[in-house]
RNA sequence: GGGUGAUUAGCUCAGUGGUAGAGCGCUUCGUUCACAUCGAAGAUGUCAGAAGUUCGAAUCUUCUAUCACCCA
């Protein structure tokens, strides 16, 4: 049956894709040999919202190409696959959906019901991507697939696994090693979700923005010289003043300041330094008063140079705070509304000037409860509380004023009389600069971010991060490319509290329950335990064993029930003298953990852990792990700490960072700018394996890729272009009960012996190249070898062989057209697995798939026959000349044209005899004459000692032709003379390595020859012309 | 402001010290039996600029310019 012109990509990949699932293909350690090495790999999990999107294209497609060519190899191959359980996306989603279908919301439902409602989607829509992953052809054992909420209390039937086990009982275990905490600190706060998230959760967005100048006034009617000096000291301006000037683009956090700082070294503000000053908002008969202290941290330069440290609201302040030891005053609610709880402002601002004076100081929870806001402003959105603020600060009066001319007012401000601008009267306008600022955003909420002062559960990286820091300056893991590893080393080196809480439903809640303290306090005992049930174990070890507990919903209600029976729960005698029955209120902290928790336990939990399976005894640590350059803190650094915190050992050998994929013109691709390459898309065009081909032979490590639909194509037609090769193989009988041969066949003619050689020699620069995550170089050497040897030369040289009076070389040629084949589509199966699997199928008989074909061993020191690649490279060297000086003097493409020959040695003679038929065919040539002498009319044509001549008199035109010539010979002078400089130059013939000279030497020769060659062919021109 | 990287053919990019390559595009020619998703031939470069190290620099060093990304 003859083959289809084209493989119908459409058609083929889901039938193939299905039947390697069918057979168990993708199994771990699926066509093992005994005794192999093992090969590891874990997916980066995608998030279980996720829709396939270039990035994965890419990092798939590179992981599948190295598990491709490991199991081919026989190693015990492993590529886990799973998907992350995405917190906040994944109840954004499923949020999202219940608004759309008219359900109630969230809050409505409660908890257990909500997170009902996330099972059920996650059933239904969780598998999208491992969909799109198959249609990529990625090879993964998806039995094993594994997802990092499995096996959680609420899980339904078919969710089962270890994971939380895992989860549950690595936090318990670093809570009991002092590895966990609970603290207040600063944190990202999305007001949106109303829960902190990370840092790779914000993206800094510079917007346009205002900065407002505000004067402070200094308390009790203080003065002091402001002075400003030139770089020489010389005094450039001065005066009186009773306040000191700040600049914000917040104002609204100006409420919670608990301080202004200024630079040690700023000498204008010396004089006050220690001194109050009076934040110019609040009700007048309030007014704050905070100190002006110093600190490192302001810029002298930058603005007046002082700065208002809120604690509360800024990261920057907040580190300036701790320091200084200025009270941190947090003004907004979960909802980054201005605070409406707590005391009147009057008390509230009271205390805060007390504790200003030093006249007392607060703990953190007690500075936390002061609400500093307002009465007026109380409840309102954070940016209609800073509209007010303004507002009542320039009707006070304490605005810094400028003339409208002052050019730090932008664009607005009109011109000024010198600058030709009309003169008018001396008003002057309040100093609001515009300018651009980096706002913070959450990424999926896309609201601003509020940094905020909240309690949370931290890991304290400080004590972990030695051993992954330690891993990689010594080697035991590698990162490629090796630039990366300072962005490693960067982060981990300034490491900071890794905040693992988050006020979302969807995740591990955190495993500590609370209690009222038996000795009183204001705060809950708590404690950390795997289960409920131990936990009140331990409660019970400070309760008695007679205390009966019982578990409410919340905090709340906890606090409902206890406050039912005692009055002041926070007075220990109270407590203890409580009558009736001693009902303890216990709940659950309602807080889960980041996701990024469960994915750095990603290596070993997806093994099995903490059950010592055979799997996680056989593939961890891992072998490879591939994944974009944005994840390296946040998950690659963090897998790093955990793994070596919990199971002491590294999770991977080594890290290959890969750059990210844009679009044609370098624009990241975004669906705001709506330059997104849909890789589904691209599939249904072009086919997987022209898009998995087109990622690899751009993958230069460390460098972006820049996607265009035209190079897809190109790759797409390489297909085509193999395709077309087997099937003018499979017309010549090629694969006529054909077996897969593992070793070359022995050949006779020099075209068949020279492209054994250099199979070998590409197969030896492919597993060079994947050895190295070289995967370009591997992708190109295997286009160049396909198209450029393969077809382009070795197919040609075959037909007059196949075609031949020789039965016994057409054999050969079969055999060895066949061979060269199947390692073509050996060495290209993890590159383009459908195409090669169609055509091994399709062609010969075979014991396996390709996907379980034999990965090639073949060495070149055993196949390279030395005077077959120079016998070949003659003839191609001859029949590109003669191709080339056709189409120069334009002889028509079917005329068949007589050749002399001079000069022609031993060798060249060989080279002839055994290769003319195939030089004729391919250079359309009719006759080979030797001669003396080339008569009028003779084009040229020098290769190696040999003069080659086409006569052409009549045809040809002699200006042409000796254009031709000359150009060649400028060509090769300039290289003589090139070649010959440095020769010439002892220095280099002392210091070049000997192999260096001497190919120079021999080039040279090689070139001087050539060159003669021309002359005399010019010369005799010159004489006939 | 700090860090990292880039600048090579018209475009997109390879190229870790030995005198520059690929794909696409472009020009000319070609439907004969694998392939027009093809074949043959061809043109195109002060390797951003300057200085240095070296026998020799696209490659190493320094500076300059421009751009990109990350972090503040």
């Amino acid at each position: 049956m003859a083959m289809d012109k084209t493989f119908d990509a459409t058609e083929a990949e889901a039938r193939l894709y299905a039947a390697w699932e069918e057979a168990g293909s993708f199994a771990a350690g699926a066509n093992a040999r005994p005794g192999a090495d093992t090969f590891s790999i874990m997916i980066p999990p995608p998030n279980v919202t996720g829709s396939l999107h270039m990035g994965h294209a890419f990092n798939n497609t590179l992981q599948d190409i190295l598990t491709r060519w490991h199991r081919m190899r026989g190693h015990d191959t492993l590529w886990q696959p799973g998907q992350d359980h995405a917190g906040i996306a994944t109840q954004m989603v499923v949020e999202r959906e219940l608004a759309k279908a008219g359900d109630e919301s969230r809050r409505e439902m409660g908890r257990d019901r909500f997170l009902e409602k996330v099972w059920e989607w996650k059933q239904q829509s969780g598998g999208t991507i491992i969909n799109q992953l198959k249609r990529l052809g990625a090879s993964c054992d998806w039995s094993r697939n594994a997802f990092t909420m499995s096996g959680a209390p609420a899980a339904p039937a078919g969710e089962d696994g270890n994971f939380h086990d895992a989860v549950i009982r690595v936090f318990v275990e670093m809570y009991e090693k002092g590895l966990i905490y609970r603290g207040k600190r600063l944190v990202n706060w999305d007001p949106h979700f109303e829960t902190a998230i990370s840092d790779l959760e914000v993206e800094n967005v510079e917007t346009p923005g205002q900065m407002w100048h505000f004067k402070y006034p200094l308390a009790d009617g203080r003065t002091y010289t402001y002075v400003e000096r030139d770089e020489d000291g010389a005094v450039v301006f001065e005066e009186e003043r009773d306040y000191i000037s700040i600049a914000t683009t917040r104002p609204e956090t100006m409420l919670g300041d608990g301080a202004v700082a200024v630079h040690p070294s700023d000498e204008r503000y010396a004089p006050i330094v220690g001194a109050l000053c009076e934040i110019p908002v609040g009700p007048k008969e309030h007014r704050r008063l905070i100190p002006i202290i110093t600190d490192e941290y302001p810029d002298p330069e930058f603005g007046s140079g002082a700065v208002k440290i809120t604690g509360a609201h800024d990261f920057n302040d907040y580190a300036v705070a701790k320091r200084g030891d200025i009270p941190c005053y947090r003004l907004m609610d979960t909802a980054a509304r201005m605070r409406a709880d707590g005391a009147s402002y009057a008390e509230a601002a009271e205390l805060a000037v007390s504790v200003a004076k030093g006249d007392r100081t607060l703990s953190e929870t007690e500075a936390d409860a002061v609400n500093l806001v307002p009465d007026d402003l109380r409840g309102l959105d954070r940016f209609e509380a800073r509209a007010r603020v303004v507002e009542q600060i320039t009707e006070e009066g304490l605005a810094v004023m400028v003339p409208p001319t002052d050019p730090r007012l932008g664009t607005g401000a009109p011109v000024a009389p010198e600058e030709g601008g009309e003169a008018r009267d001396e008003q002057l306008v309040p100093l609001i600069e515009s300018k651009p600022i980096m706002q913070p955003f959450g990424d999926r909420s896309k609201v601003v971010i509020e940094p905020m002062l909240t309690d949370q559960w931290f890991v304290d990286t400080t004590q972990i991060v030695g051993p992954a820091l330690d891993a990689v300056r010594d080697g035991t893991v590698e990162i490629l490319p090796e630039r990366d590893k300072k962005v490693y080393f960067h982060w981990l080196e300034n490491i900071e509290p890794w905040c693992i809480s988050r006020q979302l439903w969807w995740g591990h809640q955190i495993p500590v329950w609370y209690a009222p303290n038996p000795a009183g306090g204001t705060d809950w005992h708590h404690v950390c335990a795997p289960t409920e049930a131990e936990a009140l174990d331990k409660l019970r070890v400070l309760w008695g064993d007679d205390a009966e507990f019982r578990v409410t919903a919340d905090e709340g209600a906890a606090l409902d029930l206890f406050r039912a029976y005692i009055d002041n729960w926070t007075d220990e005698g109270a407590i203890r003298q409580a009558q009736g029955p001693k009902t303890i209120p216990v709940f659950r902290d309602p807080d889960v953990l980041d996701t990024w928790f469960s994915s750095g336990l990603w290596p070993i939990g997806t093994l099995g852990w903490p059950e010592d399976t055979d799997e996680l005894r056989r593939y961890f640590p891992t072998s490879v792990l591939i994944t974009g350059f944005d994840i390296i803190f946040f998950w690659v650094a963090r897998m790093m700490m955990m793994q070596y915190a919990v199971v002491g050992e590294r999770p991977f050998d080594t890290v290959y960072v890969h750059a990210l994929v844009r679009d044609e013109k370098g624009k990241k691709m975004s669906k705001s700018l709506g330059n997104v390459l849909d890789p589904l898309d691209l599939i249904e065009e072009y086919g997987a394996d022209a898009v998995r081909f087109t990622l690899s032979a751009m993958a230069a490590m460390g460098r972006d890729l820049k996607l265009s639909k035209d190079r897809i194509a190109g790759y797409r037609n390489f297909g085509t272009k193999l395709w077309n090769a087997c099937r003018f193989a499979e017309m010549n009988g090629v694969f006529e009960g054909h077996r897969t041969q593992d070793r070359p066949p022995r050949a006779t003619a020099t075209a068949n012996q020279w492209i054994i050689g250099e199979t070998a020699k590409v197969r030896e620069e492919v597993d060079a190249a994947l050895g190295a995550f070289r995967f370009n170089d591997a992708a190109n050497a295997l286009y160049a070898f396909t198209w450029g040897i393969v077809c382009d030369w070795y197919v040609e040289f075959s037909k007059p062989l196949l075609d031949g009076s020789d039965d016994a070389i057409a054999a050969e040629t079969r055999a060895t057209m066949a061979w060269v084949l199947d390692r073509c589509l050996l060495m290209l199966h993890p590159f383009m697995p459908f195409v090669t699997e169609e055509l091994w199928g399709t062609l010969g008989t075979r014991d396996t798939m390709i996907v379980h074909g034999d990965w090639p061993e073949d060495r070149a020191d055993d196949c390279v026959v030395p005077a077959a690649e120079r016998e070949m490279a003659w003839v191609i060297q001859l029949i590109e000349g003669v191709r080339s000086a056709r189409a120069q003097m334009r002889v028509p493409n079917n005329m068949q044209v007589p050749l002399l020959v001079s000069d022609l040695d031993a060798e060249g003679r060989a080279a002839w005899e055994a290769n003319a038929a195939l030089i004729r065919r391919l250079a359309r040539i009719d006759s080979l004459t030797e001669t003396e002498t080339f008569p009028k009319g003779t084009v040229t044509i020098p290769v190696g000692s040999a003069t080659f001549g086409m006569p052409l008199d009549g045809i040809v035109d002699v200006a042409a032709e000796m254009s031709r010539l000359e150009k060649s010979h400028a060509k090769v002078e300039k290289e003589v003379a090139g070649l010959d400089k440095r020769l010439s130059n002892p220095k280099f013939v002392e210091s070049a390595p000997e192999d260096v000279v001497a190919d120079t030497r021999e080039t040279l020769a090689a070139r001087r020859e050539e060159a003669m060659t021309l002359e005399t062919a010019l010369a005799r021109l010159r004489e006939l012309g």
